[in-house]
DNA sequence: CTGAAAGCGCTTACAG
DNA sequence: CTGAAAGCGCTTACAG
């Protein structure tokens, strides 16, 4: 600690340092002991404490507006109600907010806390990460991606239970909570099949990534049970952004039988593919019925006419990392190692 | 050498790591005391241990794999290195996120953590948030927002020492560190100034927040600098949305001598604006040069051209929220109640 | 230079 | 039904 630190905190609680009761005031207040008042604010039925002594008891607490001391808590009882989350990326995206918030969520019901470091993507930052969450005891860690990948487990984990959320390691030393890319392209793809649509173009992305292949696949997958032969000629393989949606526009626009829909790798591909229409004078849906990805509310909301887009599940899989690190039950096999999280369609006005 | 000592060293003893290393185990090791142990591995100068005692501790400590036990060391010491921070929407832009990241680094370099909540802004979550905080006995609260505005702090806060983050309570009885609206209009609107435009319209915000207010008047202070008459009809009211954008888009090119400058009040109006010059087929910024705010990445970077916009300085206030928590010297007057955060321009091509 | 001991605020067998 | 006491893993006066 430096001085600032001390001289200012100093400043702000010298003079009326009232100390925070303890279990111990609110026993001398009740006329019990600290163990009765443990039982009876921990609800502990196993101790068959009396009616009047329950209620002495709680009216000491409320008189002394007592507060337990959760670390206090954790030392002895040796179970901590921490679990770590480890982001590479919290602040260029709102997905990682998303699935904190999933995991907040199911974390609160079960009494657990939320301990949320981001590292940037940066080695040494983690390793910190890492070491600080490890010497809180947190009960598991939750270690999460921004987009769905592969990642290689941080020897530094040690031996603490980890979950992996939105990524998936290699040796599959850990359990797994990801998208299932393949639902969400086929789910995407039957949208504009649903609509009539015969020829349906595929915009997809050169990354090496499970969305690329996954979505692909259900692409195909979506076609082939509609009894649509696979045309390599309306699958394009280009970049993830709106740039590339724009170019996607002027090459779809040249084929020969011009496919009346697409279905694009993601939202800011179909924002880029929105410009490239408009300029030609195309009109979503009528003139081409558009599918996007990722259901970024500031695009597939505000564009016009609003998308229809398939959504990254992330605050369920927050829900669900934390279930499995819980190991509350689901309904699945125990021991599962890897969980897929349904894409729901979000249908707007594009198809 | 008490009995929870020996019946612990026993079970470890008994070869399986069941049982993580503790200060005593370190302790039995160096075979020095564990008093020794916690000066040297906290670096106690006043203590001074010898140099070869020194080392056995830290050669046991390597050996044993030990790491501290934070809880236990908070108990003791009595101070903890928590701080809580409360958000109101984690998940529907990345700017909670950002603040975040910016108070985990500041946090980081004086040895605290975060401690994170989301409200989504129900006041009961917000009381079970503040409960869970106040139990973990954090050393201090953030309490923020993500967008600014003014707030009234919840009673359950207690007597924890907060302070404010992208947000201010009326009473002002905690510190505030708020983004500079008024710097950050003018500036915006200087931007067009300086590119040689008269004719500089506003399309503000109907909202009654600061930044509608705030921007406005950085807006007339920039006019007034350079000498410009301000002129009524170049303010519209609108809404904050990409729909507000195409109206004012619409309007804009219906008033006579038409201005040849715009500074929307946010990307997405921006984007709404870029819409309606395309449909007429006016071009940025040769027929009309926009200024946005907010820096929406998603949008600004990727507009065609790519938007010059003011930037939110979200990371900066997580940063600052943190050092007014911990009273660290920022060179500001100490005590001071409201802290005020520069908004950088991006400069960009639609200017 | 280093150790013995008390204490932080809880929980939890163990008695009675 | 309830209390006395040990223990969780540290820190920190206090001795020597």
């Amino acid at each position: 600690m430096t001085n600032a630190e001390s001289s200012g905190s100093g400043k702000a609680q010298d003079g009326h340092h009232t100390r925070r009761a303890t279990i111990a005031d609110v026993a001398r207040l009740a006329e019990v002991s600290s163990a009765t008042v443990s039982f009876v604010i921990n609800n502990k039925h196993a101790m068959r404490i009396s009616a009047a002594t329950r209620e002495r008891v709680w009216a000491a607490v409320r008189e002394l507006g007592y507060r337990p001391n959760a670390l206090a808590k954790s030392l002895s009882s040796g179970s901590s109600r921490f679990i770590g989350v480890v982001a590479d990326a919290i602040a260029t995206t709102p997905f990682a907010g998303q699935l904190i918030q999933g995991a907040q969520d199911e974390a609160w019901r079960h009494g657990y806390v939320l301990l949320v470091t981001n590292t940037d993507e940066e080695p040494e930052v983690e390793v910190q990460a890492l070491r600080m969450l490890l010497e809180h005891q947190v009960a598991g860690i939750l270690y999460s991606t921004y987009y769905h990948r592969e990642v290689e487990l941080p020897p530094s984990l040690g031996n603490a239970s980890v979950v992996l959320a939105n990524c998936y390691a290699e040796g599959a030393v850990a359990p797994c909570v990801v998208p299932d890319e393949v639902q969400g392209g086929r789910t995407a793809t039957e949208v504009l099949l649903a609509a009539g649509h015969r020829r349906v173009a595929f915009v997809n992305s050169v990354e090496d990534a499970p969305a690329t292949k996954g979505r692909l696949q259900g692409y195909r997958i979506a076609l082939e049970a509609a009894g649509i032969p696979f045309d390599e000629n309306l699958v394009l393989t280009l970049g993830s952004h709106q740039e590339s949606g724009s170019i996607a526009g002027d090459k779809l626009v040249e084929i020969e039988q011009r496919p009346t829909a697409v279905f694009c790798y993601n939202d800011r591909v179909a924002m880029g593919l929105y410009d490239a229409l408009r300029e030609r004078g195309l009109r979503v849906p009528t003139d081409m019925a558009v599918v996007g990805f990722d259901n970024q509310e500031i695009i597939s909301g505000h564009l016009r006419p609003p998308l229809t887009t398939v959504a990254l599940p992330h605050y369920e899989i927050g829900v669900r990392a934390v279930q499995v690190l819980l190991g509350i039950d689901t309904g699945e096999p125990p021991g599962l190692l890897r969980h897929v999280i349904e894409c729901p369609i979000i249908i707007r006005e594009s198809v």
